[in-house]
DNA sequence: AGTTCAGCGCAACATAAGTTAAGCTCGCAG
DNA sequence: CTGCGAGCTTAACTTATGTTGCGCTGAACT
């Protein structure tokens, strides 16, 4: 019985039987969610700790000038935040951007798993690691590379994550992200966007059409972005 | 007996007599570093953690073309890291950029420390989630704002966090940044840094020189920077 | 089958920031 | 006390990205 937060935690670090089931188990409070439905916002008093099971949400910021900066993705398995509970006040919105569904574990129940299995302390740990690496990747993107690196980096990134959690099919996956969202997450204007991909599109490196990504030539995807993958620290998969 | 490391944490929540004493007391084995000393390079594997006592320090990465980009300052009193040590080998740089005095605790200790004092394991916590709030910020600044504000935020930024250490004096601080490790941060070019430096003089709302900050019209620092300074979560201190 | 609306595609023009290059300042090592 | 070099300042020119605006497509609803 394996779910798709198995399959993510799985990743960094064996897991034995009985604390899959542990984990399966936990996800008993599941919600089914339209897209655009906010999951936190910001001021919210933390409580519970949601996991995407199924589909997509992302992180972001308003500005005063109305302007929306996406900070983060979360896939299937994904933690929201996992330790925000700690802090008094959320600073931050998060969204489901398609259909979704979410599990909430109760704080309590967190701290009895955690309690219970050191083996998943140091896979959450793991987790929290990551979700920081990216974020530090995210900077580097947005400081130093140009617009068409920045696109392809943030494609090989969803790639990965969607093949670790099984999502991904010969070099295709679902990205279901519209231009103006990825224009929010990267620092730049759905215009623009719309110019990157016809580049990568030309070029025959990869195409972006409809909430699906082809990969056609993984090799220059890389290159033009730049990537590597040890930022997203995993311990167990290999890459391909 | 109280340091930057005690002083940084007491802001997180209260802290004991005996609590204090324990972390003053971890801090035995200090070093002096010049600038430009890397206490982590990219690969290493992670063993101490280092808490900066005196001085600068930036995380940063480099590109493929040889650019930098700097993805967090640490101020006295932050650790570097501090729970990188789950992972098998970190993927970016740590250096001085002053002189530095520096403390490593080794891991052993660290966890000495938590498991003796449950307020000082909350404060840990606290002060990690306020590092990856602060990594948020910074992408927010660099995805969406102009030069103007990116600069005007950062210092909004920095100024705060000096405050809170008690590095402050009547709207000034040392900032021991040079416009070349400015641009590195912000993603921006140093003519460029130097620009916005001139432009923010001339308006009379703040001026950077030798390395020494002086805020004219905090106000309208803050309205340029649309700052707001939640998300360093400051539970105790008050701004003033 | 027709309507509608979100999202895509593209062109013309505007501008913020990058690039290159040169001279300046000032603290510090000899 | 002098020469040097890191860092600052500025100007002229280039370019990546933003802005505005309009028409197209296709899925969803009536």
């Amino acid at each position: 019985m394996s779910n798709a937060f198995v399959r993510h935690l799985s990743g960094y670090g064996p897991l034995g039987n009985d604390e899959i089931s542990l984990l399966a188990g936990a996800c008993t409070n599941v919600r089914e969610l339209p897209a655009n439905f906010h999951l936190i916002r910001e001021g919210d008093e933390p409580d519970p700790v949601f996991v995407i099971l199924e589909g997509w949400a992302c992180g972001y910021k308003m500005l005063p000038d109305g302007g929306r900066q996406i900070m983060s993705f979360m896939l299937p398995g994904d933690f929201c935040d996992i330790h925000i509970a700690v802090l008094e006040a959320i600073d931050h919105n998060i969204m489901t951007l398609t259909k979704a569904r979410v599990a909430s574990l109760p704080r309590a129940q967190m701290e009895t798993l955690v309690r219970a299995r050191p083996a998943l302390t140091q896979a959450f740990w793991w987790s929290q690691l990551v979700d920081q690496s990216i974020l530090r990747a995210w900077i580097v993107s947005m400081g130093r590379r140009k617009s068409v690196e920045r696109v392809a980096h943030l494609m090989c990134e969803l790639y990965i994550r969607m093949r670790n959690i099984g999502l991904t099919d010969n070099h295709e996956c679902d990205i279901p992200l519209t231009q103006l969202v990825l224009a929010d997450a990267l620092g730049l204007t759905p215009v623009h966007i719309n110019r990157v991909l016809k580049v990568l599109k030309t070029a025959k490196v990869m195409e972006l059409k409809r909430g699906s990504l082809k990969i056609i030539d993984s090799a220059k995807l890389a290159e033009i972005a730049g990537f590597d993958g040890n930022y997203l620290h995993e311990r167990i998969r290999k890459y391909a």
